[in-house]
DNA sequence: TTATTATTGTATCATTATGTTACAATAATA
DNA sequence: TATTATTGTAACATAATGATACAATAATAA
């Protein structure tokens, strides 16, 4: 969970949502042969944390985790997955958010309800890079882009989080691929093959990669991409309907 | 969710208790060539729904939804999942607590902590079926398993649930055969294949099976299992360490 | 005792999927 | 026009899975 007095998520009385449970999102996106997070800043405090927010009385979860992720990326087509709850008494450490909310000038008294215990779940979005604008909540923080590999400290559980957030994305690897959204909407096979490898952290056979993935029947082929390098031109392909 | 002012799971004031979170279990067990489910029947009102309960201030949610399996069934080794949370706010309808409340003899002001909105996080568990011993909550509800596929209604959404309970379980059978606790410790090839076949709805190739089982280095053969049919009597095996 | 019966364990072959090597096609450059 | 790097794909090797066949055997029946 991330969160702000002058957050558009929230606002500090904590009027309208749900107590005691955070949405925190693992946003991916790819770039320069990288997997990247989007990751948040407290400015004042030199912390870092996930992108998150709270969950409106009459919200769906869903819709919460939808929005939250929105209002950090400027997409609306997002693919989103709910890959766990994060739930143990000792997440719960009230500390960095009383340095925060005293950062940004205001008292927190002990039974604020942003020093309470949280439940968190978890979500990953794999959103394509170029076409995010990080957008940061308010004037205290910062919102980027991180390399997963060069990732500062993080709040909380927070590395935990992204660390399992990629654990459910290596798995269901091959069932999120219809509607991938990691890429542009236009790529060539290499570069489909390049972003498996990052993620799964190894190579493979570009062989037997191109096979399987044009014998799953959910690639078009579109046209030679002229890439200026002294070489066969690769095709383009996209993702069918 | 399910509740009631007995239940050991909580208390009618909900004191002690995280607010606005419940967990669900599914709890599978396998008897006669079934899936079973165990549910909770709320004898006054005929409503039947998924065991459940609360979390408590200092309990870690995982913990929280042991104690849930464990109380239900008299098990303290459970193999546990959590699968999903169910945040809809459509699921929020107070009317069957109240019913529920009111024919246990209490009065349930509105601003009830049952009557208002509830996240549910979904855990669905594998238990041996010949070592249960279901434990109703309270003199007010009966606790039996049912047959997956003859259930009767259940509360709110709590047969999609089930449904989302099973899908989980058939997508990550084979990671969770170790330990496999839906069989007592010791069974037979045919035995493990008809729980294969009763999880996937469908039937296997014994040959295919046995082969890809022994394959996997898990299992081990203890001994002759004396049948009483007519025909070769199967080894025994059981999971290694 | 000896055939009969049903079911198990496994060998064998067929098919499919995957791993690996090889090489022609081609877009820029020399 | 040759060179270079990379792509697309053919071809083969190996592994995994699907399918058939049959010997082994524990109870029953003759």
């Amino acid at each position: 969970m991330t969160t702000g007095a002058k957050d558009e998520t929230t606002d500090i009385t904590g009027r309208g949502y749900l107590k005691g449970i955070a949405i925190d999102a693992v946003i991916f996106g790819f770039h320069d042969n990288q997997l990247k997070v989007l990751l948040i800043e407290y400015k004042r405090t030199g912390l870092f944390a996930l992108p998150g927010g709270f969950i409106k009385d009459k919200e769906d979860v869903n819709a919460a985790a939808l929005r939250v992720v929105s209002e950090r990326t400027g997409l609306t087509d997002i693919y989103l997955d709910q890959f766990y709850v994060f739930g143990d008494y000792a997440r719960y450490n009230p500390a960095p958010f009383k340095a925060i909310i005293k950062a940004n000038g205001y008292d927190a008294p002990e039974e604020h309800w942003l020093l309470k215990r949280f439940i968190s779940i978890g979500y990953y979005a794999l959103v394509d890079f170029t076409r995010v604008t990080p957008a940061p909540a308010a004037i205290f923080d910062s919102c980027e882009w991180y390399e997963l590999n060069n990732m500062p400290p993080l709040l909380q559980d927070h590395t935990q989080i992204v660390e399992k957030a990629l654990g459910a994305l290596r798995n269901s690897l091959d069932d999120k691929l219809t509607g991938f959204s990691l890429l542009p909407r236009e790529f060539t096979m290499g570069e489909l093959q390049l972003l498996y490898e990052t993620i799964l952290g190894k190579k493979l056979l570009r062989p037997a990669f191109q096979r399987k993935m044009l014998g799953l029947g959910i690639l078009e082929r579109i046209a030679k991409k002229w890439t200026g390098g002294a070489h066969k031109a690769p095709y383009l392909y996209r993702f069918k309907k």
